[in-house]
DNA sequence: AAAAGTACCAACCGCTTTTGC
DNA sequence: AGCAAAAGCGGTTGGTACTTT
């Protein structure tokens, strides 16, 4: 039997009140984050290390953006969701002022969900079989180095960009009547996971 | 106006990874 | 190299606010 990260006896838990708050924010500007086991008796709290941290870095640090996420915040959401899955401390350290478990609620209530009112599937970035089809829209395809925009079926009613991040996913590229292939910025995204799938694309941007 | 349903998000739990000895 | 402790991470839960019936 795994021993409890903290002894808990007599911590508190649940919600944190303003004192509490005060208290962490108090002594972490005195002292920096140090060892988060030491901490919450340092600074005269009755919580283990472990819900202290939590706390400071999901909530009280300076640095937090807080508020609702812009439309270019939740793009970069989708586009890195489907390069990592649900690595959230991964694509929280490309939205500066954002914390893994803010962009992971914000997936889980927002934008899963929007995906798949589009009929994308949330959990592979692909087009279900009914929709793809059927629907006019916009792909973009993202490498370590090169991102690709596609429109499908040409016209210009404006989706979000899907992302596929399958060697299977050419596929649907070479079943679909390509219009335009432009190049994006890049997104400088600095991945050092291989997309095998991509020379397939690249052969099909350059013919 | 009240009850039921839904959405949101802070916080917890337990597993994995990293660090220090 | 091996172990234990600490930190980090992602999934899940529970409380609250809001909306619908």
């Amino acid at each position: 039997m795994r021993k409890p990260c903290c002894e808990k006896e007599g911590k508190n838990k649940g919600a944190w009140s303003k004192q509490e708050d005060q208290k962490l924010i108090d002594y972490i500007r005195k002292h920096g984050e140090g060892c988060w086991r030491s901490i919450p008796e340092a600074a005269g709290l009755l919580r283990c290390g472990k819900s202290c941290r939590l706390r400071w870095v999901n909530y009280l640090r300076p640095d937090l953006k807080r508020g609702n996420f812009g439309e270019d915040e939740e793009d970069l959401i989708i586009k890195l969701h489907a390069l990592l899955g649900n690595r959230w401390s991964l694509i929280a350290g490309r939205l500066p002022g954002r914390t893994d478990n803010e962009v992971k609620n914000h997936w889980n209530t927002h934008l899963k969900r929007r995906l798949a009112q589009m009929g994308i599937d949330p959990d592979n970035h692909r087009l279900g079989r009914r929709t793809r089809l059927t629907r006019p829209s916009k792909l973009l395809f993202v490498s370590n180095n090169h991102t690709y925009n596609k429109e499908v079926n040409s016209q210009a009613e404006e989706f979000p960009v899907v992302l596929l991040n399958s060697a299977t996913d050419p596929e649907i590229i070479s079943n679909t009547n390509i219009s335009m292939i432009s190049s994006v910025p890049d997104l400088n995204l600095d991945l050092t996971i291989g997309l095998p799938f991509m020379e397939s694309m690249n052969q099909v941007c350059t013919s």
